[in-house]
DNA sequence: TCAATAACCTACTGTGTCAATAGGTAATTA
DNA sequence: TAATTACCTATTGACACAGTAGGTTATTGA
């Protein structure tokens, strides 16, 4: 399940990229999404670490794209505010791993699945939702 | 995400086909699949209530298959104990119903994204488990 | 130069779900 | 009639989600 966090930060690199290439103010963005911007906070900085925007402080200020808008997968981005995309608690890394996985009739089953929602996601560009 | 319980009762769907045509106890799939039994009590419970599976008390008794293996889903077993599987909020029944969702560009994609995974998990069927 | 603007940072909190556990009662059969 | 097995209600600790609160630092236009 995709949290509010990995969807509001798909609309807010949507909003910054149809948004011109100037830098584009959090406030801004908030109206028009109609989300708190304290929240958003949160969300941008996910964003800026994993260098998927750029910030500059100040009068002027706001946040730009890093790349071309073909360039972002759905994926990448949401993994930035989430973390990685995982469909079954089995298989993510810091789980501990599970001693029955040898045998497990189902566990080929969820790394299909995995492997169908990561070749979703990752497929999908930015630039197809604008 | 698949949680445990959407988990284990695939499992104990699998334990009971492979075990017989026979009522199979749930002490034995406790065993067998190394789960707390107590635990498979709700599971069990709500397999019975979908009418996956059906249960007969007293000595000899235990739960029994309802289909043949090749009609259930994968889909309708994790539903049965989950719910409905949902990838987004917003796309949910019981969410209040997203007044942006007519101009929002992300919806498209969630939409694409929820079909996707219902159309893996209700074409995979128990037979193809065993 | 200074005041406005905007990003950036740390901490906290209520709500709800998940993953079980606990302690029973009812039904069926050897 | 005693053993076995399903069936039922309630409770709980841990944790993540979604958001709030209150600041500090950096930059720029007047």
């Amino acid at each position: 399940m995709i949290s509010t966090k990995g969807r509001y930060a798909l609309r807010v690199m949507i909003d910054i990229a149809e948004n011109g290439g100037k830098f584009v103010p959090l406030k801004d963005i908030a109206k028009r999404q109609d989300i708190s911007k304290k929240y958003l906070e949160i969300i941008v900085r996910d964003l800026v670490r994993y260098e998927l925007i750029k910030g500059s402080s100040g009068k002027g200020g706001g946040y730009s794209l890093c790349k071309n808008v073909e360039d972002y997968s759905v994926g990448e981005i949401v993994e930035a505010t989430e973390g990685p995309i995982v469909t079954v608690a089995c298989l993510s890394e810091n789980s501990p791993k599970c001693p029955r996985s040898g045998l497990c009739k189902t566990l080929p089953l969820w790394k299909e699945l995995e492997k169908t929602v990561h070749g979703f996601l990752f497929s999908k560009k930015l630039s197809d939702l604008i």
